[in-house]
DNA sequence: CGGATTGTTGAGTGGGTTCAATTAAAGTGG
DNA sequence: CCACTTTAATTGAACCCACTCAACAATCCG
């Protein structure tokens, strides 16, 4: 049987010995199915346990004002949320799931003696803590600074690459979690003008979506249009594609 | 003597024993004067220290292929910056002063010391990387998603909250270490026209900039139109001005 | 006092928006 | 398995927030 995604993604943070293996693959071990659009967690809540995605994807997401939503993280297959939240009391956001999808439960205590069981656990976990930071800041970048037509590959790419990471992804593509509206919710632009700049994409032989799969006539044209430098997400140099 | 900022603000983050005050004191008391501009870590970089704001301001920035600058964080008096980035291998972006600052050095070695020899450290410094996270979020909210009327005044309420953690803001106002180029360069908008929304802020009453001093007329109501809750700053429910 | 940085204002442009309507696709119950 | 409903995708027209370019005033600082 192969590793799971959770494991996958930690060997990049961790030289992970097969004891630590073990541990981590207990976690995801019995996951429950979760219907697309179910909150995980809300805002002004307490939680008490760490969410692993087994399969499926979720969110970090606030509500705005005007009533729309903003999304703040994708939570991908092998991603966790929640570490050590318990310290600040309550959550400023809530979690959610975009797709029906399968999640595991850790309780506080487990998950605290897991840390302290093992130095490359630790590690590894911290560093997909300074990973998540690293994604805030990239995409604070792409939402801010770049024109939509660059947000919108760049976005792919990121995803693309961590799909990559824990063998999700194949032949120049990857099946699209998303829809428009999501895409538009996630970038902070209105999924009009999301359609738009797609066709442009397309058109120019950049990228294309269609029928729930993303597919990249040219990887490597496509990331330098949209400036996608994969440093950011620290998966070491190995080529994942 | 006072409480040094950087011990201000992690009371906020855990309970700390009059001999944590004391360890942490002892980091700040050998600080450094760095001029304004000057880099302190760059991208690329593999950071071997801590670096703790003693007092001025610098920021997380990254260049863009324009040639413009994004500032993705600031550092006021008592953050600090690097907690565990060796984990990460390279730095994703830099880190420079924006004004003439105090920065004070920790080596890797001490940083452990100190982190192994207290729990209420250990939770503190938790605190801090969790939080510096939940502000990201925020600007990502604020970048993305707001007009600039309501960017610039959320901007300056969550400096005025920040400083307030620390004492370092009186009377309604602070002493605002940023020019409107840098402003511009944090919110992603242009110069030009931050000065265009700060006269039409300065006309309504709802808060002034003149000569590197912020003045809010009617702090709530400033909050209130600017969409500001501190909730993210997690900085207890204590009433910080 | 003179040079440089910072702040201020006008005019014209454009990327992205909203509103609205239509087509395509994906579920759902009989 | 098909009619029906719902959700997602697509395209057009008019508008507006924020941008660039350009000029000038004020402030800072040696």
């Amino acid at each position: 049987m192969s590793e799971s995604h959770l494991v996958r993604k930690l060997r990049h943070g961790a030289q992970l010995a097969s004891r630590d293996v073990e541990r981590l693959e207990a976690l995801v071990r019995s996951a429950n199915s979760v219907e697309a659009g179910t909150d995980l967690i809300v805002e002004e809540a307490s939680p008490r346990h760490l969410h692993i995605v087994t399969s499926g994807v979720a969110c970090r997401y606030k509500h705005l004002p005007d009533g729309r939503r903003a999304i703040l993280a994708l939570l991908l297959p092998g991603d966790f949320c929640d570490l050590h939240v318990s310290i600040l009391g309550h959550m400023d956001h809530s979690i959610g799931t975009l797709v029906d999808s399968r999640i595991s439960r850790v309780s506080e205590d487990r998950l605290e003696e897991l840390l302290n069981a093992s130095v490359p656990i630790r590690r590894a976990c911290w560093w997909a803590t300074l990973v998540d930071e690293a994604i805030l800041r990239e995409w604070l970048v792409n939402v801010g600074r770049r024109p939509s037509n660059q947000q919108i590959p760049h976005l792919f790419c990121e995803i693309y690459t961590r799909l990559c990471a824990v063998g999700m992804a194949r032949d120049h593509g990857f099946d699209m979690p998303l829809t428009q509206a999501m895409i538009a919710d996630l970038l902070g632009i209105s999924a009009v003008h999301v359609q738009r700049v797609l066709r442009e994409l397309r058109d120019e032989g950049l990228v294309t979506l269609q029928g729930r799969r993303v597919t990249f006539p040219n990887y490597d044209r496509t990331a330098a249009h949209a400036q996608f430098d994969p440093g950011y997400l620290h998966l070491g140099n190995a080529r994942t594609h």
